[in-house]
DNA sequence: CAGTGGTCTAGACCACAGC
DNA sequence: CTGTGGTCTAGACCACTGC
């Protein structure tokens, strides 16, 4: 299946090395012109590579000196019992990662036609048909989470009960053949609903962090806009941030 | 200072066009053999350009069509009142950004010796000295969130009740000439501590937007660790994820 | 089919760090 | 001074899109 690209190859060779510890934190890389020797490739190819490292927060390039290799949060915490919310990994595989069963509940699932408030919010045409999703997910069996989707109906078709309760990405992913590409995400925290203390059986006074997104395929529409609302002690986000890049 | 980079001029061009309408949302941007006529330099410059843009969040390449402007959460919400978490801006910064008088009270200044305790929470080495800084930050008066630094004081000396309390950014960039090139950073949603609970005055059950972060320089130096505790309504989070780069 | 972006090569000059 | 990463050029072939 996966087409061998140069810059993936030496990307996962090196990140491997730098997991493993056969080059520990604070120590430099090969430098690149000892890379595209021992790769049989051109600089830039190994730049490629080095810069998707730097992305992901496990390097630092330092000119005139190497690329070092810094501490990296997610090391530290990945076998901790933390629901990581990062990147764009499913819920499923979030779950199975700390070694927990994941289930799901439906307790909406409908269509509506995309009114010109729920298109200021989500970002769908006007007009549009959107199938609305609405899951209370546990680990465990414990309750951690409620997912209120809206998804384009003409990109993803055929949603039904058992499709919401197993894996929505992998419906997207494998079984319609869409590439999930690129998401945007906004991060808030805010009090609960009287709907969300139902599904959640919250009692008393408490707080949820809410994540709010917009998930675009390889054809630059987007398809799904969703909202989830986690219990606090289960949510969990790791970011690497830059100071720079326009002067 | 502004030595002018060939990508970062284009990346701002288009940018400027994105904002200002030119290229509208769902449009597409000019070719790349179009850009490297138009600005006069080889196709790996535009892209280098166009990258940055997609980090952003601002377009989505598409390969055989072209590259595409996509909604970006920054835009809509940017004249709004609230406090934006995002990239690295300076608390400062970040309130002049929305219209609102920032101000800070200190209420811990002193140096410990890094411990193995401390250690493992700031990633710094044991045994250093470091700087503690804590600070209570408001807008236009209203207490809104509360910092504990950490600073390596080799790296960052002479820090006193003055610098802390105008801006630590301007000091550590301006007066002590450090880059600020990379900062990791993690996000939970915790309950406030006793301490917490005076310092904003707090009364009655409630939740803090939690974020902890390490900042490096440009030689790979870490020189920073904060705690960083928020009210929730003033805490907002932008990111933008990619699902890809390692099959 | 022509046009697009994705990958890749083989060079070049520069700014900077360390000796 | 050498070696490093940062920028940049001028090509190349490929996979994919739309017509």
């Amino acid at each position: 299946m996966g087409k061998t690209l140069l810059y993936v190859d030496i990307y996962k060779s090196l990140k491997s090395d730098i997991e493993c510890g056969t080059i520990s934190v604070g120590n430099f890389l090969p430098s690149e012109s000892e890379l595209t020797q021992r790769f049989s490739c051109s600089r830039m190819t190994v730049r490629k590579a080095i810069s998707l490292l730097a992305n992901d927060g496990w390097v630092q390039s330092i000119r005139g000196r190497g690329v070092r290799v810094i501490w990296n949060a997610r090391g530290s915490v990945k076998k901790e019992n933390v629901f990581s919310v990062e990147g764009l990994p499913s819920f499923t595989e979030s779950a199975h990662a700390i070694g927990a069963v994941p289930s799901a509940y439906v307790f909406l699932l409908d269509h509506v036609v995309c009114t010109t408030e729920i298109a200021d919010m989500t970002g769908f045409p006007e007009g549009t048909d959107l199938t609305r999703v609405g899951l209370v997910r546990s680990l465990d069996g414990k309750r951690m989470a409620i997912d209120r989707h809206h998804f384009l109906t003409s990109e993803i078709p055929g949603i039904d009960r058992k499709v919401a309760t197993s894996s929505l990405f992998h419906y997207i992913e494998v079984d319609l053949g869409i590439d999930i590409v690129v998401s945007e995400r906004e991060i808030t925290v805010e009090k609960p609903t009287v709907q969300d203390r139902k599904l959640l059986s919250l009692e008393g006074p408490i707080y949820l962090a809410v994540t709010h997104s917009r998930t675009y395929d390889s054809n630059g529409v987007e398809f799904e806009y969703v909202e989830s609302k986690y219990l606090p002690q289960y949510f969990h986000f790791f970011d690497t941030a830059t100071r720079n890049p326009l002067p």
